[in-house]
DNA sequence: CAGCGACATATTTTT
DNA sequence: TATGTCGCTG
């Protein structure tokens, strides 16, 4: 391989990143910039220029989708199979160092992760264990701030004092959830970050050796870090190391979730004149989309500042439809997909966007009533099927007997007779002794006879069965086994649920195709398999060519040939609760950059002037970021509104005036947000751009419509 | 212990 | 509207 092959193709700003030699580099990367590409060939040179060996260097993402994409883009470009390359997610990367040091890191060999799921449910059980009120203290709230603390490397001990308004309770059951997971071995999604820091923190000839190793460190989607992450970064890198984050605050858009994307200008501040290369040229989109992106997130203060230009012609004018009703503007999006399949266009190269989850149904119904495939993204992923959860928690308890969570969701699915009242027994001894749940099962089989204590014979016989059948077979034989022994199968198939039976059978495929990925640790095959499946969501990657539904966040990092926004409505997008948040709007913003940006030849963005929310039809103004786009040329953009109910012409012209600009002689240019009441008692909400919001009588007020 | 009706609840969710 | 959770009953 020739050094001009990896740097072919790249325009300055992009080798400069790719070759750059100073100690620390910030690479600040528009949408469509060819981040991605820059992070690949960074590494293939390191290789390639003998800078750095492939197991010196550690690579991080926050997806496991683009830890996959890099991983096989990199060793395409250098024809070799990169099995020394730290490549993963910050959860990946973690795991792995917890397994190679899991005795450092005060656990067992066979500690397990678990989801937000358990996590909820051993929230849930110790708020219930307290006697508190989960009216009062509510379970999710308890998660998010137990959440929030771990990703601020925050110990129960510490909450105290550092979140004072907090009532005690919440870490009093932080305390408490922390000595179970221990008790447990089970480790949340926070507590994998959370322990490499310690470890790194605490053990220095871990420390060193991890200095030693990495010499050049990589992050992708910078401004997705949070606190711990940003540390962890900080630590993991020794004197020698170089350090390289590629970000870009504009796509922020995970702030809500604990992102800083501050951590971009602290790493500016903190290390060493940082190289600062900002990649402003884009690949992807047509101009006019690109100016459209601009013209949007130019209205955002909070930025580093960034202008994304582009050698791409002009291209076809961003289509904005003006719909009366959500129905209407589903219909709209069905027309469009035609149009577009008549021009060629596949249906994997056309996306419907929209702000949240409930937005698709309409769609949804559409595109099946014509017959058209599609796809939904990001909702169920594989492994939090319940199905699959009940089979993983069988071998979770078989691999762990400790892990009372897997125990409470089978001990008596299928039905065997252990009902409530026998775990809450369980329970209870097990609380008295300080034992597992399944210790305690242990010790009620031997001191009782009655019924119960039969059917609990018989579900530790299974256990036990199952665990000495299993031993020595392979992955999917165990796997096998679990599904028939536990009656799992026979379970669903006596309910006619099929399509839950080949799940299963799904599930041993995917542990036929699952190897460990990692050499240096000594890991059981099944611990490994069971971690898998915690970190990774399950997504195959399918090759049906479907139109691709999905939500503005799940598009982060995709790209289409066309894009159709749907829901550009005040309330929507930006969302009513983003509006009262602290910096929500300009993140809502930064949402509409990103969906611009996903469309690399045409856009269509649309509106619903009358939408069911909840069961109940609410009028809706156009969203504030349409008035930010530059309509004003008007070439860019083809406006189409189709009207098929003709608003009554004297009474309800209140109606015609909501989203309308308008002007006042005394206030100046405005725009009307509501309006109520008929005739003389007619009256609009107007906010006008200098003298805020206010309500007019038509009658007096004199308004003037402007468009 | 499953199944039903009452009741609340309703962004976004990389791991 | 639609979904999930909870508590009571057969």
């Amino acid at each position: 391989m020739l050094e001009q092959d990896i740097l072919a193709g790249l325009n300055s700003s992009q080798e400069q990143a790719v070759i750059s030699k100073a100690k620390s580099i910030l690479v600040l990367a528009g949408a469509g910039s060819g981040k991605t590409r820059v992070l690949i060939h960074r590494i293939a040179w390191l290789i390639e220029q003998s800078i750095a060996h492939e197991q010196n260097i550690l690579a991080v993402t926050f997806t496991n989708k683009a830890s996959h994409e890099m991983k096989q883009r990199a060793s395409a470009i250098l024809k070799v199979d990169l099995t020394q390359l730290w490549l993963g997610t910050f959860h990946g990367i973690c795991h792995r160092m917890l397994r190679l040091h899991y005795e450092n890191a005060g656990l067992k060999k066979n500690f397990q992760i678990i989801d937000s799921d358990d996590q909820l449910k051993i929230i849930k059980n110790i708020i219930t264990e307290l006697g508190f009120n989960p009216e009062f203290i509510e379970p999710k709230s308890v998660a998010h701030f137990i959440n929030q603390a771990k990703d601020q490397a925050l110990r129960s001990k510490d909450t105290k004092h550092r979140f004072p308004h907090r009532p005690d309770e919440f870490h009093d059951i932080y305390n408490r959830y922390q000595a179970h997971c221990d008790m447990a071995q089970l480790i949340d999604f926070g507590e994998i970050i959370l322990r490499v820091y310690e470890l790194l923190k605490n053990n220095d000839s871990i420390k060193d050796f991890y200095h030693k190793k990495f010499k050049h460190v990589l992050i992708d989607e910078f401004q997705d870090t949070n606190h711990i992450q940003y540390e962890w970064v900080k630590l993991i890198s020794g004197k020698e190391a170089t350090t390289f984050v590629v970000g870009d605050d504009d796509q922020s858009i995970y702030a809500w979730r604990g992102a800083k994307s501050d951590n971009l200008m602290q790493f500016k501040k903190e290390y060493i004149e940082p190289e600062l290369i900002k990649l402003e040229q884009n690949y992807r989109s047509s101009n006019i989309i690109l100016q459209a992106a601009n013209a949007i997130i130019s209205n955002n203060l909070d930025r580093l500042g960034k202008n994304l230009w582009s050698e791409k012609p002009e291209g076809e004018p961003i289509q904005l439809f003006d719909a009366d009703s959500d129905t209407q503007e589903a219909q709209y999006a069905i027309e469009t997909i035609k149009n577009l399949q008549n021009k060629g266009e596949t249906n994997k190269e056309i996306a419907i966007l929209y702000r949240s989850n409930a937005q698709s149904r309409l769609f949804e119904e559409r595109l099946i009533f014509e017959n058209i495939p599609y796809r939904i993204y990001g909702g169920f992923k594989f492994f939090d099927r319940a199905e699959i959860k009940d089979v993983l928690a069988y071998l979770r308890l078989i691999t762990n007997k400790s892990d009372n969570q897997a125990l409470i969701r089978i001990i008596n699915y299928p039905a065997r007779g252990i009902g409530k009242k026998a775990l809450e027994s369980i329970r209870d001894i097990a609380q008295e002794k300080s034992i597992s749940f399944w210790d305690a099962c242990l010790s009620i089989d031997q001191s009782q006879n009655t019924r119960t204590s039969s059917s609990l014979q018989k579900f530790i016989e299974l256990i036990s069965n199952l665990e000495n059948e299993i031993a020595s077979a392979d992955l999917p034989d165990k796997i096998k086994a679990t599904i028939r022994a536990t009656g799992i199968q026979q379970a669903l198939e006596s309910k006619q649920e099929f399509s839950k039976v080949e799940n299963l059978f799904e599930l041993v495929s995917a542990s036929e195709n699952f190897r460990i990925d990692y050499e240096d640790i000594d890991i059981d095959q099944l611990d490994a398999f069971l971690s898998y499946a915690a970190l990774d969501n399950g997504d195959t990657e399918d090759n049906d060519n479907a139109i691709n539904l999905m939500t503005i966040h799940s598009a982060k990092g995709l790209e289409f040939n066309n894009v159709i926004v749907v829901g550009m409505e005040e309330g929507l997008f930006p969302h009513q609760r983003s509006v009262q948040e602290l910096n929500g709007l300009e993140e809502e913003r930064r949402l509409c950059y990103v969906a611009i940006t996903r469309a690399k030849e045409r856009l269509f963005l649309s509106y619903a002037r009358n939408r069911r929310i909840f069961g109940s039809f609410i009028s809706c103004i156009p969203s504030r970021f349409i008035n930010e786009l530059p309509i004003k040329e008007k070439e860019n953009f083809i406006s189409l509104s189709q009207s098929y109910n003709k608003p009554s012409t004297s009474t309800n012209t209140t109606k015609n005036y909501i989203g309308k600009q308008v002007m006042h002689k005394k206030f100046g240019l405005g725009i009307v947000l509501t309006a109520e009441g008929d005739d003389e008692h007619a009256r609009v909400q107007v906010q006008f751009a200098e003298k805020g919001v206010k309500w007019l009588v038509l009658l007096y007020a004199n308004l003037e419509i402007v468009n």
